[in-house]
DNA sequence: CTATCTGCAAAGTCTTTGCACTTTT
DNA sequence: AAAAGTGCAAAGACTTTGCAGATAG
């Protein structure tokens, strides 16, 4: 059976996405890594971050430009506010809309749903530089 | 200056879209119109979309299996609730979401924001399957 | 020691671009 | 006829896979 072992090139992914607020692309965190001189491949930064997914703690979700955008997971389940041009995200929760999905999925005889909510925006230091 | 023409290509993107309920990707909507035996590039139908998408006709939003999904951007703008399995697709409108997102937006000073709501299930035939 | 992991290079997707040809106007 | 559009093939970006060598336990 699988037991996964501990490498420092895992190590130097995890601190990496916690680095970056737990919100990067597998190439932003393999930029980040390689520039503090250390040396891995980009291989091994995809392979660890699908095992950060498929343990859980991390969280997978497709960005407007194409990347993979990986992001930890929090059990208090909340969304995020994302500014399009410097990335500046803010988490928010909000109250009554978990309710209503669901509610909304057994009405339809839907089971097992999961919700994506991002909001993408200028944020007000971008909006007055533009 | 650039006046766009009017082609049959055009023609059948748009239709193919409409067909699809509004939500589809690029090469979705390729396979559909070539599958009626007309013949055209997939070029074009990128071509044909991005056209739609600067026309403010159609919105373009990243999925999770890494193809851009493209959808008529409607007044009333609505939703879906996605099969995981069979790609049944409900449409649901989530009275007093949009107005509590905008705010938020703008409790953040916030500015130009869209949202992508999707939920992904299995629905009731494919649970009923499992 | 040995199952697992790493990293290179090659392959696979989706999407875009260059360029000659066709079509709308 | 001329500007705009089409389609092929090649290129680009991100991600995955195969495999030999390295490493954790």
């Amino acid at each position: 059976m699988s037991t996964k072992r501990s490498t420092w090139q895992k190590v130097a992914v995890r601190q990496a996405l916690e680095e970056s607020n737990g919100f990067a692309s597998a190439q932003e965190i393999f930029q980040m890594i390689i520039s503090t001189g250390l040396k891995l491949g980009l291989t091994t930064v995809y392979r660890a971050l699908t095992e950060l997914v498929e343990s859980g703690d991390v969280d997978a979700l497709a960005s407007e430009d194409g990347e993979t955008k990986y992001r930890f997971c929090s059990n208090d389940h909340h969304h995020h506010l994302i500014c399009r041009q410097c990335g500046e995200t803010v988490e928010f929760d909000l109250a009554g809309f978990e309710a209503a999905t669901s509610e909304l999925a057994a009405k339809h005889g839907f089971t097992s749903v999961t919700h994506s909510i991002e909001l993408f925006g200028i944020c007000e230091k971008c909006g007055v530089a533009s």
